[in-house]
This record gives structure tokens, sequence and C-alpha cells, in this order.
RNA sequence: GGUCCGGUAGUUCAGUUGGUUAGAAUGCCAGCCUGUCACGCUGGAGGUCAGGGGUUCGAGCCCCCUUCGGAUCGCCA
């Protein structure tokens, strides 16, 4: 028979169902037994009245927490249960798979007048078992959400002529500014693990698509040790052409962001409150903007804050995290786009303006970086005078080509995806991630 | 790569100036329990104290090495 979905079941209250899911919690008594039932789409209560069901028991017994079980029966409204108030009264119940004991505590169980409390198992022990520590609804919930964000990004792009497309990421060269790739052995050569999708995208534009975006991986070899980084992670990058400057870039970042959040705020809002505790507030636009070295200068008078000489081109961790104090007072706003780094800092990609100064910007969301972009250097003679002076020789040959026969000016952005999502609930990296990479970790 | 911190039952932790047989909770197992709902009650099993070496009459505790991990800075998305 039909599976009914457990957000359903109200909808069969009085009617036979079939309900399958994993056993969240078991509890057996003499002559009762609950079982509470979770699938992706909720839980509820499975009543056993023992004398009842006594071809039951043998299977009964089989039951251990996080079990998978199907379950036929009666749909009953009941206020006896606390949980819905809605039951099933089992005439089949299978184990389809029972589970061991678990090896983690993916919540912590607060103490209770009868119980002492236990703290959930740290993160490391979590992710060595993530596939487990994924089932609670608090995981469900963050990639959903993860789900429906994207997806609201991808409907506004696509809605607005980008095209998606898909790069490789088996690369033939260690491509852009020399930060480290990962090498792989390719027939008898060395190939590269794509660090971005940076010239790829360009290309897109030298033939002609003029606006794409690519959700992807993202290969980064850098022994990173932070609550921020990783070494394989999903990249939200666009591309598009006949802009005017940066700012066009930014506004369309700043537009897809506002539109992706609004509709996670009306879908999951709620939820997200609840369970993780933050608010998702939409971003109204403009996003505030400000040059790097103005927002040095507001630091000092504000915080007292002094980068060292060496660190002036370029944003310090410190500075990044007291941005967000700064533009939440300044303009109530949670995003910050940051323009006017040195071109030292920079790829060699991105345009300058006469003085030099890179046509790009950083974007800060609550004091953490998510997003470089630009307007890129579309004129063959200048692209190769500024890859020759970052000593950038073979590497980025057959990228150069790609301006040798006509390409339009253009512009773009990486997002890094986890990043987004991690910002979004508050949480650190790791869990915000299917599964976590960094160094020292490549399992599960 | 730098700095700091840690590894004790399946899990989360405690462990006194170095001193009998290393504790608790939770989980697990068994028994009991007519409606539980983070059920309850009784009992039980469960430890190479990360690994190796050293100091000592004696080491979970002090020292050294190895290893695994965490935090943070740099780098970036």
């Amino acid at each position: 028979m039909e599976r009914t979905l457990i957000r359903d079941i109200k909808s069969k209250s009085g009617e036979i169902a079939k309900v399958q899911g994993f056993v969240e919690n078991f509890r057996d008594g003499k002559s009762m037994a609950f079982i509470v039932v979770k699938d992706i789409t909720g839980k509820m209560q499975v009543t056993v009245e023992k004398e009842k069901c006594l071809e039951l028991l043998d299977e009964l017994a089989r039951i251990t927490p996080d079990s998978i079980i199907t379950v036929i029966g009666n749909v009953c409204e009941n206020e006896y249960v606390k949980m819905g108030g809605i039951e099933i009264l089992p005439t089949d119940i299978k184990v389809e798979s029972v589970a061991d004991a678990l090896p983690i505590v993916r919540k912590d169980i607060p103490a209770t007048k009868k119980k002492q409390a236990v703290e959930r198992s740290a993160i490391d022990q979590r992710l060595n078992y993530r596939w487990i520590d994924l089932r609670t609804d608090e995981n469900q919930l963050l990639f959903k959400v993860q789900s429906c964000l994207i997806n609201a990004m991808r409907q506004y792009l696509i809605e607005h002529d980008f095209i998606e497309i898909h790069t490789p990421k088996l690369i033939g060269a260690a491509s852009e500014s020399g930060a480290d790739v990962f090498e792989v052995e390719y027939f008898g050569r060395k190939a590269y693990l794509a660090q971005s999708p940076q010239f790829y995208k360009q290309m897109a534009m030298a033939s002609g698509f003029e606006r794409i975006f690519e959700v992807a991986p993202v290969f980064r070899a850098e022994k990173s040790f932070t609550s921020k980084h990783t070494t394989e992670f999903t990249g939200f990058d666009l591309e598009f052409s006949y802009i005017e400057s940066y700012r066009d870039v930014m506004q369309i970042e700043a537009e897809t962001l506002a539109y992706a959040l609004n509709i996670v705020k009306e879908r999951y809002g709620e939820s997200i409150k609840e369970a993780f505790g933050i608010e998702v507030i939409v971003p109204t636009l403009p996003f505030p903007v400000i040059k790097l070295s103005d927002l040095y200068a507001e630091l000092e008078k504000e915080y007292g804050y002094v980068p060292a000489d060496e660190d002036r081109g370029d944003l310090t961790t410190e500075a990044e995290k007291l941005s967000f104090d700064w533009v939440m007072k300044h303009y109530n706003h949670e995003f910050l786009f940051i323009t006017d780094y040195s071109a030292e800092k920079r790829a060699f990609y991105h345009m300058r303006d006469e003085s030099g100064i890179p046509q790009g910007y950083d974007l800060i969301w609550r004091g953490v970086e998510i997003t470089t972009g630009a307007q890129r250097e579309h004129r063959y003679d200048v692209l190769k005078k500024q890859a020759d002076e970052k000593g950038l020789g073979e590497d980025v040959k057959f990228y150069l080509e790609f301006f040798k026969y006509g390409c339009p000016p253009h512009g773009g952005f990486g997002l890094g995806v986890d990043r987004l999502t991690m910002l979004l609930l508050g949480l650190n990296i790791k869990e915000a991630m299917f599964l976590f990479r960094s160094p020292d970790r490549l399992n599960p």
C-alpha cells in the first residue's frame, strides 16, 4: 500500500495508513509500548497495546532506537498523545533494519528531576559518524534551507537570462595566482583539481554566452585550520558581460541574495529561529559600500583598531569581525561591500583603473568574507602585462588566448555556498557542510 | 606554517600533594511496570587511563618522544 508522509498523517485520521522511518524513541512496557517514528517530514507516535496484537510482539522485541520500521495501522486522534494528539494503532510492524547502539550523542540531553544531563558528542566524534548525526531535525532542516536558498538564487538568475554551465574540475595547468592546488596523476602526466572555475566562466564570456553561473565544487590545497575553511567546498560562481563597472556585479549579487533570503525567510524563518535561534533578516537594497582605507579609518576611530602596515592592503580577520559591528551600527545592515583593495593582494585578472586600483570588491556578511568579485580585464595586452607582473607564465597561456579573438567587457563573483549556509544559521563550517573536508579529514 | 590546549567505560565527564580493586551520569543487557511521551523501578556487564620510554617503593596524575584531535592567527569562498 501507499506510504503516508508523517506531515500528512492528520488527513488519514480514522483510516488505515502506512508510515516508514527511523525509530526516534522506544518506550517498552509490559502491556504497552510506544514508538516514536520519524521521517523527513515529521514524527509521530505508534502505540502498541500488547494484549490486542500478540502477533506483533516478536517483531516489536527487535526494535532498537534508530532502527528503520514500517508500520501499518489505524490512525487515531487521541488527546493522550502529547506529540501532535495523533497516534497509529498498528496492525503490522516490520523492522526493516536493526540499529546497533549509537556511538554518538547527537543532541544535549538536559537534566531532569530524575536524570542527569549528558552533553552531545564533540563535533569531531559526530563527524566520524556524520550519517547518524545528520538524522537530527536541525541537520535535516539545514539542508532543506540550503536547498531552498540555492534554488531561489538559481531561479532568480535564470529569470534574468543567466545560463547555468558546468566547467571541468580536472584541469591541465595550475590556475590563478599560485594558490595551492591539488595535483593528481592523469594518464602519465600531471593534472590539477580546479581551485575555481574562474578561467572557464570567463571563457564563456568569450563564447558570447553573456550571462552564466555555476554551482560546483572548488578545491583548495591550503592548510587552513579555522571555523570557516575547508579543502573542498561548493562555489556559487557568476560571470556576465557588457557591464559598465564592478558596481554592476555588486548590484546583481545583492539583488540575488536579497531575493533568495526573502524566500528562505518566508518558508523557513520560523523553523530556523526555533532550531538555531537565529533571525533571518532580508537585506535592504542597495547594500552598504565602503573603501578599505575608509573602513580602517573608521575602525581606528571607533574601536581603536590599527592594523600592521603590511596588512593595510587587505582585510584582517580582526577587522572583518569589527566591520560587522560597524555596519550594523551605521547602516543597520548585515552585509558590507568593501572596495579598493591593493593590487598586490588581488588577482591579475581584476581590471584596474588609471591609478592601478583593482575594480573589485569583497562582500562581508556578519563579519565573514563570503565573496570576491570584480570587473575582469578583458583587454589582451593589459591582461598579459598584469599576468607577467605577477610572474605567471606558462600556467596562464591558454587562458590569455581567450581574450585574443574578441571578448566582451565583463565581471563576476565567486560566493562560498557553505559559508552562506554557515552564516545564515550561525554555525561552524564543519557543521554546515554535508561532509567536511580538511587537511586532516578525508573520511567518511 | 606559528601559538595555545587536549586524549580516562559505547558516549559525556570527574579523578585531591603521586598511595588499596580508577568513579558518576548516560547508553547497553536482564528483570519488573495498563497510556508512556527526555517513562519509571531493581540489578548487571562494560576500562591496554591514546601509544612508547623514563623518574619513583609506587604513575591516570611528574618528565621525554610519538600519535590523534581541538582553538586561534596567517591564507581564502
